[in-house]
DNA sequence: AAGTGTTTAAAGTTCT
DNA sequence: AGAACTTTAAACACTT
């Protein structure tokens, strides 16, 4: 699953309405550096939700199921820890003192990685002493709060996770513990939790900060620093199509977003152009369509930093690699708490009139389904139809009763590993940018739900 | 004393 | 150019 290179416009005839549609979808034109999103900061974080659970507090990475997507693919075997999907993934070990052995070669050739020109996968920071981590030092306490697989670990810890998995900080000046602490005091993102007084030891405890998915549910944090929304015609056009309504227990895109000729023949223009076949692959089809999103909004900025080279995030971005191309500044660091997947989707969904074939709705045995946009497993679709926390949420968020304070306990609420392997994820830019490029009717909508 | 935590400041990078 | 963000450095206070 590559998009490298030109995908040929020059030499494929192709109406003009395709070209555009594939132009502005930055398909053709990608250069390296809009390939090279970068991890910045805690941008990464949105790709993690937090999950209370009376107290508890569990990071999982919603890239776990895109590593899972990928390596199943690949034919390799998932990761059994939530960790190990994201971090091997950006090449990380997947426990202090575990380090992965080998990475995920096909990994490399997102086109994030390969126009960044290494991938980090090739560099082994554990036993490499010279070459000092992409990562922000916000990330690597992330990273080493969520590998203690502990609600809350000591600054020594940290530091530990740190040198024990980067070469580079055991011989580094000692400075950049200094960094860790400062980042900690002063990232939000940072919760101290004091150490209890018969509890021995020096200094508190850190967590991650699960509160900010309420400034993102008051809408007090919108997206920055994002390029004007830019809806391509064709593409405007299509995404009015979506909001037909649409035919019950669709079995490929096709069917998902009921187009007329004129659309489908676009699309098999667009997809032919691309080379994408998304009645062989739905999880492509998916891929198509979340980035036509992805390019209605405009993607063209770089991405600040760079220095996460884009490999995480490329692979933890919903199932498109065209989705990581844009985060923001401030939200990045804040949004990590939620399912966007089920909020975007079940907004959409109801809005968009999809959820008439809902995910309570009977699925064939035998095929792989885009349900509400999700890539869902028949079987596990199946299974899950009746316990799976995702679906309920799903159905929750379109209970028409829902208040606000109840959407956010929902939102908050534990998933299941399982539910993550039928979630795509989408940042919340995509959720604020399409609230406003589907038209105001959704964003209408929606406030009538809450 | 050593570790921890907070705060301030400056410099650099990226984006609008 | 200015804003936003990260990194680095430093000073200081507090705790063990």
């Amino acid at each position: 699953m590559t998009y490298q290179g030109s995908l040929g416009l020059e030499e494929k005839v192709v109406s003009p309405a395709t070209k555009d549609l594939i132009e502005s979808s930055g398909f053709n034109n990608r250069s390296s550096d809009n390939m090279d999103d970068s991890l910045t900061s805690l941008h990464w974080l949105q790709e993690f939700s937090i999950l209370s659970d009376s107290g508890r507090q569990q990071v999982i990475s919603t890239s776990q199921h895109q590593s899972k997507h990928f390596e199943q693919q690949l034919g390799v075997e998932a990761p059994a820890s939530p960790l190990a999907g994201d971090f091997a993934s950006i090449g990380m070990p997947l426990t202090p003192g575990k380090p992965r052995a080998t990475a995920v070669p096909a990994l490399c050739t997102l086109p994030s990685l390969v126009a960044h020109g290494h991938c980090p996968d090739e560099v082994d920071y554990k036993t490499n002493p010279h070459i000092k981590p992409l990562y922000s030092y916000a990330t690597l306490i992330c990273m080493a709060i969520q590998a203690s697989k502990k609600s809350k670990v000591t600054l020594s810890c940290i530091y530990k996770w740190i040198t024990d998995n980067f070469c580079y900080f055991r011989h580094a000046d000692p400075n950049w513990q200094n960094s860790i602490r400062h980042n900690l005091s002063l990232n939000k993102c940072f919760i101290k939790v004091p150490r209890q007084k018969d509890e021995p030891g020096k200094g508190g405890f850190w967590k991650i900060d699960p509160e900010y998915a309420e400034h993102l549910l008051t809408g007090a944090y919108k997206k920055q620093r994002m390029p004007p929304v830019q809806i391509n015609p064709a593409l405007k056009n299509q995404l009015r199509m979506i909001s037909q309504p649409v035919i019950p227990a669709p079995t490929d895109v096709t069917d998902f977003l009921h187009v007329g000729p004129e659309s489908q023949q676009l699309l098999e223009e667009f997809e032919e152009v691309t080379g994408l076949d998304q009645n062989s692959d739905p999880h492509l089809a998916e891929t198509t369509l979340s980035d036509c999103w992805s390019a209605v909004k405009g993607s063209k900025g770089k991405q600040p930093y760079g220095h996460w080279a884009g490999s995480a995030q490329a692979l933890c971005r919903s199932s498109s690699p065209l989705l990581a191309m844009e985060e923001p500044k401030v939200l990045g660091s804040l949004m990590g708490n939620f399912d966007w997947d089920a909020l975007l989707n079940s907004a959409l969904n109801d809005d968009l009139s999809l959820n008439e074939c809902g995910p309570v709705s009977p699925i064939p045995q035998d095929q792989n389904l885009i349900v509400h946009g999700i890539h869902v497993n028949s079987l596990e679709a199946s299974v899950n139809t009746t316990e799976s926390n995702m679906l309920i949420k799903t159905q929750k968020v379109h209970d028409v009763d829902l208040d606000k304070e109840t959407f956010l306990e929902l939102l908050q609420s534990p998933c299941t590993e399982e539910d993550f392997v039928c979630m795509s994820t989408v940042n919340i830019n995509q959720l604020f940018d399409l609230g406003v490029s589907l038209s105001d009717d959704i964003d209408s909508k929606i406030e009538s739900h809450l």
